[in-house]
DNA sequence: TTGTACGCGTTATCAG
DNA sequence: CTGATAACGCGTACAA
């Protein structure tokens, strides 16, 4: 193939603009940036003469000079969680308003493939990361310190001053839970939690640790239980519990995520077991199906959208006045009471 | 802020690596593609001054050289819609293992949003686009065919020669609802199509006007909604149906989308309608959730994952052997039968 | 008001 | 084997 096949669609640019209009490529230049400097009419007739060619700047050109891709990097652990759907949504309207485009990619809760999105990122001269990391204490930080990029973390809060990050308080979440199972008679309660690794698991045991305190229930280890944020894995874990036993030590579970309730129900269904009657769930996240299951799952809300909106906000005002200092925004969760709780009392 | 100040962050370049090696920066170029040219131990020493200075490339300047920008653009339209998230994952992790990363954006059902993102693939550079048109007839597929980039089209199938598309059966789809309906004793029908622009809407219908004439049954105009793709309408659309009635004139509903099915399942729990008792339902497209549902729902089945897959695999073939002619696929989708269906008689 | 020259970080070609 | 130089498309001083 000749090397003039290869390059077929030659690219308009300015230069091609600047003979059709005939003027020289930098008054094309200036004309396109509206710039008063260039004489109303030649601007038109430059204007013109773009919209014929269907002229569209190069961006990786503009990049390379001005240093600012007009992209942002969007690192997130499981494009599958319904959980992320409503903040992806609002994260990419938010940023199109404003002339951004997104990159996103999934680290799939692996170091490495998130060094590796990061590097990207960087390489891609990203102006900015929206970061839901693996882990808040690994290696991978330091690309973000080091490289000075603007980043703001979500579902995480590193303990480091100078980051920005928009969090949703894990900790309340798994408290409101616990409380209410324990105001409606429930005392033996499986803490269904997420991987070790996550700090959000962490988070969501010391919530649930403080509720039994505050009420002087003492803490039964053996009612934690770690698992994984997938409705399969759930299931199949939750019928384990069950092998060999005739009866269950508890009378309720909390869930990390709703996604994990629904793979209880399912095993639920399975085991001939009734929610609520035999069994109370509680979830966290409030997706947008939670509403729909049978029965209607109680969960904790979480505000996703807020997430998105404020992490893009954050972001971009960082972005743009390059002062100004760190954000740090905690949102609160609440309580959805639908049918999936019932008194108990023995 | 003084000049010096903004560009705090300067990148790394070969230039400092050749600085840092003592070689000329057209060696080190060399030298960091492995090129055998290049003595191996100064290969060596090049390869160490690059990861001590945490030298990363700079895309866009390779970009603006070699015009491939590694980067596939994906324009869908909804992206709250979880019909679409099995599709994305496939693609992303198609791409990393290829080397690519994604731009996601989303149109809205939108042409003047739809074209600002074509605008902005072209402008980034993008090697090839996945692309969810909204009409497969407008303006902006010219956009595509004068710019000549690689695309493959999901959820359309333009009626043009030189294109390439991943298609799912969607006449097929409504065929197999209604067969199955009427196989299960039901005559009247609902048909609770999506917009009228959208192109799946005309298939969906083509599919439930050809069962019900294979089985001799009259089609009832009355007997058509246009609705949208979305819960909360599907749901006020559903409920405006039954304002001063005292009966249906239906005994089961076919849904374009899985999220209209649970429209419904809402409204029907609010009109105090049992399903399938009262009602049959039909969803296509099953979603994660569609499972768990009360009932589960009988739904046809698109192969989401497949689409992603097929899609990434046309494109980056084309990209890198431009020769290579067009590539049609149309995927079949099956009927999952669960327990929103029952067997009708009068 | 318009034009010229240079640089952003790469890759590719050609000399040495 | 290594190094100098031009080009990709655009922005910006500076000169005219």
């Amino acid at each position: 193939m000749s090397s003039i096949e290869k390059r077929k669609h030659k690219q308009i640019t300015i230069k091609h603009i600047a003979r059709e209009a005939g003027f020289s490529f930098s008054t094309v230049a200036k004309a396109l940036r509206n710039d008063p400097v260039v004489r109303l009419d030649t601007r038109q007739k430059i204007l013109d003469a773009a919209r014929k060619l269907n002229y569209y700047p190069n961006l990786m050109a503009k990049t390379l000079r001005s240093r600012k891709s007009k992209t942002i990097g969007i690192i997130l652990n499981d494009l599958t969680n319904p959980l992320y759907y409503e903040t992806i949504e609002e994260i990419e309207k938010k940023l199109k308003k404003s002339g951004y485009t997104m990159i996103l990619s999934d680290s799939n809760f692996d170091l490495s493939i998130e060094r590796e999105n990061l590097i990207t990122m960087l390489s891609k001269n990203a102006d900015g990361i929206i970061f839901s990391p693996v882990s808040s204490s690994s290696d991978n930080m330091e690309i973000i310190f080091t490289n000075g990029i603007n980043t703001v973390f979500i579902d995480a809060k590193p303990d480091n001053d100078r980051i920005n990050y928009v969090y949703i308080d894990h900790q309340m979440a798994s408290f409101l839970a616990t409380e209410y199972l324990i105001d409606n008679g429930h005392k033996d309660i499986l803490l269904f939690n997420g991987p070790k690794y996550l700090s959000s698991s962490d988070e969501f045991l010391k919530g649930y640790r403080k509720a039994l305190e505050k009420n002087n229930i003492e803490m039964d280890e053996s009612l934690l239980l770690w698992g994984d944020i997938s409705i399969e894995k759930s299931y199949n874990k939750f019928l384990d519990l069950y092998h060999d036993k005739d009866s269950i030590p508890f009378s309720a579970v909390i869930c990390l995520s709703d996604l994990m309730a629904i793979g209880i129900y399912k095993a639920a269904r399975e085991l001939g077991l009734h929610i609520p009657e035999n069994l109370s769930v509680i979830g966290y996240d409030n997706i947008f199906v939670s509403e729909f299951l049978n029965p209607p799952l109680t969960t904790i809300h979480a505000p996703k959208k807020r997430v998105g909106l404020k992490a893009v906000e954050i972001l971009l005002s960082r972005i743009e006045n390059e002062n100004g200092g760190y954000t740090k925004i905690e949102l609160k969760p609440r309580l959805f009471v639908r049918e999936s709780v019932s008194r108990f009392s023995k």
